[in-house]
DNA sequence: TGACTTGATTTTGTATTCATAATTCATAAT
DNA sequence: ATTATGAATTATGAATACAAAATCAAGTCA
């Protein structure tokens, strides 16, 4: 038994089966294993993680209050979709947090760290100009991130990487239409920007904004499928 | 039968069990029945609703989901502790989304719907003028509901419901600190004039600082209780 | 042919059972 | 008297069992 496994077992981690089943199942909604509309199978699943049905089913029961997947009484649970509709509603949220996150980032982000997200954004436009696009996600995604770990709030991260779950099967769609992937660059030139002024009103604008491009983006590659 | 319930059997409604314990458990919790840090009695809620432990440890789920209980690896369920810190996080959170509802509520809202609100205003105002906390908050309530469905954005609504929820405990803490409880009006009376101008920076602006009051106030109540 | 029954099968919702972990309480040791 | 120790009790977690609802499919009738 190495350290981290005498640690774990005297600290938390003993995560009972309904938690791992919750974490399982929400990372095959989020990597497409389920698609949005899909029917959750619960015997089919039972087998897959080789548990009994009542653990799956207060997964679903937690997944239901992310808003990842519906019940309908007597007729299961599907995957949640993602609307039209939802995308109007949704981003705009995202984008409230992100502008909260942002400011509070300011307020508190050490330049130690500014450094290391400048070095991330030029990594960032590196892949950009390659149209690399999996490498420009990642980093698009880390800096993000950083920009909500800075601000210190974790109430703040927990509620928005949920709002970023439920929009996962649209957040891609949009694959890398030139005009829009240009304007998100420099979007995100200019976060930079206020950043390293610390300037929190600009950057939760800028966030707010850059927000709004997304939704755009996805609202546009939603109307280019459906056609 | 009336057509009610006719098109509520054709409707929507025949919740599941757990859903209506989800409910009457939730209701539990904000009408202060089952106390913060409380244990959650299984045995005891399950005589009480007349139903088994599976659909009260479903609902358990849901409500560890939307953060009103925590569960502990076997030992239990327990009613969440809103600590300090959790008023830091939380409060800016709630004043960020209030502020995007104030926002997309001037764009939308209609001037008979203004003209309601200035009422309810002017109503609430009377309230507080003649100390009668109970019929402010209700207004108060009222009011804050109000831009939420001018706001038109359901899953904004739903966040924000959920935030009041996990916060109930210490909303009303505070009662009526003579300053803390004018220095509310007057952001209420901003409101309004915002509202009514249409202005939404300007409202959104005003509901974020109004939101800070409201933890400033909620802080100031809990130093009292713990001296 | 096509819509509607009706019965078999499957799936879902809830209760019950069983194994295990935590708590309590009585007893013993310091 | 106070703290350990351990058996008895209770509570929890998960699997299983059972009842009810929905789905499916074959057959009936227009």
């Amino acid at each position: 038994m190495d350290a981290a496994e005498l640690s774990d077992r005297h600290l938390i981690v003993r995560r009972s089966l309904h938690d791992e089943i919750t974490s399982r199942l929400r990372n095959l909604i989020t990597d497409g294993d389920l698609q949005p509309g899909e029917k959750v199978q619960e015997a089919e699943l039972c087998l897959r993680f080789g548990v009994s049905r009542t653990p799956l089913r207060e997964a679903l029961k937690a997944l239901a209050a992310e808003g990842l997947v519906v019940l309908q009484p007597n007729r299961g649970a599907t995957v949640a979709r993602i609307t039209a509709a939802d995308i109007d509603e949704l981003f705009p949220i995202i984008g409230a947090l992100e502008a909260l996150a942002g400011e509070l980032a300011c307020a508190r982000i050490g330049s130690g760290e500014i450094a290391a997200l400048r070095r991330d954004h030029y990594r960032m436009v590196k892949h950009y100009k390659r149209g690399e696009w999996a490498g420009y996600i990642k980093l698009n995604r880390a800096i993000h991130d950083a920009i909500f770990a800075a601000a210190g709030n974790a109430a703040l991260t927990q509620l928005y990487q949920q709002m970023l779950v439920r929009t996962h099967s649209v957040r891609f769609v949009a694959k890398k239409s030139a005009p829009r992937w240009q304007e998100a660059v420099e979007d995100h030139e200019k976060m930079m920007a206020a950043l390293e002024k610390r300037d929190g009103k600009a950057l939760a604008k800028i966030l707010t904004v850059h927000l709004q491009h997304k939704a755009d983006m996805v609202r546009e590659a939603m109307d280019a499928l459906d056609k």
